[in-house]
DNA sequence: TTGTAGGCGTTATCAC
DNA sequence: GTGATAACGCCTACAA
């Protein structure tokens, strides 16, 4: 009665359904495929055969036979930021309409493991990939045209990179924010950010604020810099740092949201009031920013429309092979309470 | 010069290489997986070839002759949230430590996503698999063991489950949070929670509100409750929905910290003061309980110990094949100023 | 519409 | 130590 005693542990194959449903295992493979191909029923048969072996197909066999996954990988520096992971789901969903899987992979913003990554998720047949941030060992991307594995950046714009772009410009939009803040009468300032070493977004928008400074005859030794990684505590840490420092800025712009919180919080806690002893400055603008107390001035990004064009790019360069041009997503500047005039 | 003349297109394979090193394939393999087994002369010409040709072993056939990927999958409700991120983050670097590697996929709470999901990861030939939470059709599990693939179930404990458990009695957590909210003189409870409808987290704190009340004797009507999904925004919304009742509840407990802290933030624009007005409490302790103003009372979660364990579960699975015992981690209160005595 | 058969790139079991 | 060679499970001309 049960169905226990045709297939005894071994996992069912094409063969095995073929077997029971008394076909070739083309004509399976075709139900599976290219279901109209086969007649109505003929595929009821299979179909059957399919259910009763619980029978799921598999993946790496027919990537080895079709020369194709269906998947497209993506390689973000960090998991634990709402800011990948928001443009990520879009561009997940994205995919997901056009019948294409994610692999995602973090690369915890080391280079020597992305790189890992990337042979990783070439090796496991990725269609195409995604990545973070331009700047990286040419001989990747060399790798990967080697491979021929198209390749989209995200989270940056450059028309005159060797690969397709969608992002923004994070020199500008630093630089917008900046020639607010310094409009408001800050001459003080200091940053907290990301190590600008092999992260272009960083040292872009460390560019802007310099940028910014030199037009206002701002003196470049007048930015006290900290780098931080990623963190609601670092951004903290990083604070206590910059108020060691002979001359208190009056204004911290900070490279992302999370370490402007951060460093909210720890003035805070040191009694200071901002943005009365300390303007505050984000970049993203995540939900996070609308909650802090007070609420964070920062550069908005539309993270999910980056992702979704990302996406639209990818299945294209996958499917046409021709070449796309790089996508410029605007930004816009939040200002709320956290930032004052001084 | 250059060794573009004799790979034309084509990406290498392990033949190409065992071409140019003049050797077999066979030996080629060796030098790639046990190299202990060749002698150093031709391992090194081999070495040689592989560098020159640029190859890169393919994944996929790799798995169809081992019969296994080194590879385990993990499906959580969703990445936008820094709860399930830092879990699986150890996870992940707990499995690197074994040479393994993750494969992430995020079902947006969905059941029937879910086990698509699932389907995929197995076809894909994952080793063994991580879920989030016990409850699931009875047939997924069949399935699962069917195909032969291990699961650890976390986030949940269940002793008495079909498959191993690493993860903490929500019942008994939020049992103790809801003791010391009623200790404090609360009477008129509210909860904001996500839909308990198979989300066995959700529905055993649920239950140990109720728990807590009964034994305070009060009566289970005293309970608004009101759903919501993931997320700042919806858990300001969720309180709107909540002062709309007709008596106001002196406290909030809300499913995780991040509702609570939408909780907060709408209590507030709408002129109420926490905790005077109203005290809200929160589940997890994620950093952004700390820097929330007035600091969130919450359920404090070692994720990053829980994600280590299932891991290390997940391993032994893989490797012995032998049954594990589910293991209990230990949850605490964390009391700060969002809940005060009424 | 369906079946036959060769091949996808590796691994693993043999002999040598 | 090393080299043939048969799987691994599926896809896809090509033939029927």
């Amino acid at each position: 009665m049960t169905t226990d005693d045709n297939n005894m542990g071994r996992t069912p194959t094409l063969a095995d359904v073929a077997g029971l449903a008394g076909v070739s295992t083309a004509t399976v493979s075709r139900c599976l495929n290219s279901p109209d191909q086969v007649v109505e029923r003929t595929r009821k048969k299979v179909e059957d055969a399919v259910l009763e072996l619980g029978y799921a197909p598999n993946f790496n066999a027919r990537a080895l036979a079709a020369k194709r996954t269906n998947t497209i990988g993506a390689i973000i520096p960090t998991m634990e930021n709402a800011i990948f992971a928001r443009g990520l789901q879009s561009f997940q969903e994205e995919l997901g309409c056009s019948g294409v899987t994610l692999l995602v992979a973090s690369s915890s913003y080391r280079t020597d493991l992305e790189e890992e990554q990337i042979r990783t998720l070439v090796s496991r047949g990725a269609d195409g990939i995604l990545l973070i941030g331009l700047h990286r060992d040419p001989k990747i991307y060399e790798f990967l045209k080697r491979q021929n594995v198209p390749v989209v950046v995200a989270w940056v714009f450059d028309p005159n990179a060797e690969v397709p772009t969608v992002g923004f410009d994070n020199f500008s939009a630093m630089k917008a924010l900046a020639d607010r803040v310094i409009s408001m009468g800050h001459r003080r300032l200091s940053t907290i950010t990301a190590s600008p070493q092999g992260n272009d977004r960083a040292s872009e928008r460390l560019r802007g604020i310099y940028a910014s400074m030199m037009e206002a005859g701002i003196p470049k030794t007048e930015l006290s810099i900290v780098e931080a990684e990623y963190g609601i505590d670092e951004g903290g840490a990083a604070l206590e740092q910059l108020l060691c420092q002979r001359i208190r800025p009056s204004v911290v712009m900070c490279g992302n949201d999370v370490l402007a919180v951060g460093a909210i919080a720890k003035a805070q806690e040191l009694g200071l009031s901002v943005p009365n002893d300390i303007s505050v400055t984000g970049f993203d603008d995540i939900e996070i920013a609308k909650i802090s107390s007070p609420a964070l001035t920062t550069v908005h990004v539309p993270h999910r429309r980056m992702g979704k064009e990302a996406a639209k790019m990818l299945i294209n360069l996958v499917n046409a092979a021709k070449k796309q041009n790089s996508i410029l997503i605007e930004t816009s500047l939040v200002v709320r309470a956290s930032l004052s005039s001084v």
